[in-house]
Formats: structure tokens, sequence, C-alpha cells
DNA sequence: CAATAAAAGCAACAATGTTGCAAAATATTT
DNA sequence: AAATATTTTGCAACATTGTTGCTTTTATTG
């Protein structure tokens, strides 16, 4: 187990830190999305605010982990699937936040639908976020 | 066109103030959506940060303005059609964020799609944002 | 115009995010 | 294994954003 997770940076050309470890670990234990307060929670005893903050970044640049848009102003973060690198997300499916327990989901078997754009426009990326009740609350 | 903006106020048994008309006003001749920061700078000087917070909270709540969610820590808003009142949105259109220009619109053409989701999750509502090049771009 | 109700402004504060730099930890070389 | 080079961390200081209570001002109603 912390093996792998000595594997994951090192396949992202990330030096091995103890706080970075400690975050890729929350990621991968935790069964959905976490926001930065999230991580400064649990792990926030240990490390400096800025240090979360730029360890988030860093793992977006790699690939690690994807942001998903909010209504509320509070970004949250998820593991990405294997193929996430150099900063080049190619995750396209649907992600979902319960009313209920407030937590956000990657539906990994749900793929975003085409969107037919008006003429004019030419779409790149498409997010798509579900509002409702989650499997656990229902 | 004055006119326009104190019957919108009025319809939503809100008092006619000159914040909510400047605010009101901005969003009309926007085309596009308007983050408090982008308000707060068309019309900052002349009202207080907090009155711009609390006059966008007010549209929300009455259905005249609705949120649009992001990635990056700045919701913005923008103008409903006709028939949302009291607090209950009923848009179901795609928004577009452009990557050059950095504006965002409601493609108010453009509704949002059926997401079939795992068993045991219940959808209630579904954003979707486009992000690429726009219309004025292209 | 007076009475009442609502909103705005102000001040103080809390929370969130950013930057430069010195110290510490990690990786690399000898 | 130790020395060196590189990277990351923590700290401090600061900037930005968002919230709350209270007083003054403004709008609505009759
Ligand atoms: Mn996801
Ligand atoms: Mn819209
Ligand atoms: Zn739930
Ligand atoms: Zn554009």
């Amino acid at each position: 187990m912390e093996k792998d997770i000595r594997e994951i940076l090192k396949k992202n050309q990330l030096s091995v830190t103890a706080s970075r470890e400690k975050i890729l670990q929350l990621f991968i234990d935790h069964n959905g999305a976490l926001a930065h307060g999230d991580i400064e929670k649990k792990a926030g005893e240990k490390f400096d605010r800025v240090t979360v903050y730029r360890t988030l970044q860093t793992f977006v640049d790699k690939g690690i982990i994807h942001s998903i848009p909010t209504a509320d102003n509070s970004v949250r973060y998820a593991l990405c699937k294997d193929d996430c690198q150099g900063g080049h997300h190619h995750d396209h499916h649907v992600h979902f936040v319960c009313n209920n327990c407030n937590n956000t989901y990657c539906l990994d078997n749900v793929v975003t639908p085409d969107i037919r754009l008006p003429k004019g426009y030419s779409g790149e990326h498409i997010e798509v976020v579900v509002e409702g009740i989650c499997q656990q609350c229902n």
C-alpha cells in the first residue's frame, strides 16, 4: 500500500516527501472528492496551509488529481484514473454532488455526453455536475 | 429601458434602490455572466462591497439571476429568463466559458441532456459547462 | 408628510489564497 | 557514506474575499 503511494509519486517525477505521501494517501483512502479545507483539517496539523495549496497544485499539474467545479466557491479535487499525465487530463466522466451528505463523487462509468453547440462556438472540454441524493443516502 | 429595471424589481417584491438598479442594469447591458469582482469593479465606487454581496444573494433568492459553477473559485452570475421565481430556478441550459476572452455565456437554446445515473443515485439538477472558443473569438 | 419597514454603509473580523525567502529535506554525485 | 546540488517546506507578511452586528439612511405606505 505505502509502496503504491511512492510509486505514484515517482512515476510522476515527484520527489517523495511526507506531505505528498500523506495527502495522496487521503485521496486514496477517501471515496469521493476533497476540498482544500477538508485536507487542511485532516492533515493540517502536520503541514502548513501553504504546503497544502502547493501540493494540490502540483498534483493537478501532474495529472494525479483533477478539480471539480462547484457553484459555491469551493473547488474540490479527486483522483484521476491512470492515464492523466503531464497536466493533460482526459477524464470525461460525470460528477455527482449529494445534497444530503454533501459529498462529491466521480461517476467514472458515466461519460459526459456530446453537446451540440450553436454555430460559431467550438467546445474543447465538457463538465457535467449532477446534484441529488447519492447511493449511500438513498 | 429604466422602466424595465424598476418593473423587474417590483415584480419580485423588491424595493427599488440605487444599488439594485445599477447592478441589475449591469447584467442587462452585459451579454454574459458577471462575477462578484466584475460587479465591484463596475459599480464598486458607488456601493459598498457588502451591498454587492447582499444584492447578488437577493437576486439569486428571487430568481432574477442564477449562479454558474466554475473550477477556479469564482462563481459567476447571469440573468435568468422570465420564469424563475421565488428561488426556484428552472433554467436548464448549458453554459459556455471561452478560453480566449474568458467570458461566460448562457446558451439559452441548448438544453442540458438527460444523464443516466448508476443505480441508487437520484439526480435533481444538472449543470453543464462547456469550455472552448466562443462565437466572438472564433 | 409622517410613520414604518427595508436596505446601505461602516467597522471589525474571519477565512481563504499568494509571495519571497531562509531552513530543512530529498535526490544526486563523488 | 559523505558532500553537493536541487527541491520542498515552513514561516511571516501580505492581499483578497467573504461575513456579521449595528447604526444611519433610504424607500414604501397611508
Ligand atoms: Mn472526477
Ligand atoms: Mn445561464
Ligand atoms: Zn449522500
Ligand atoms: Zn471568447
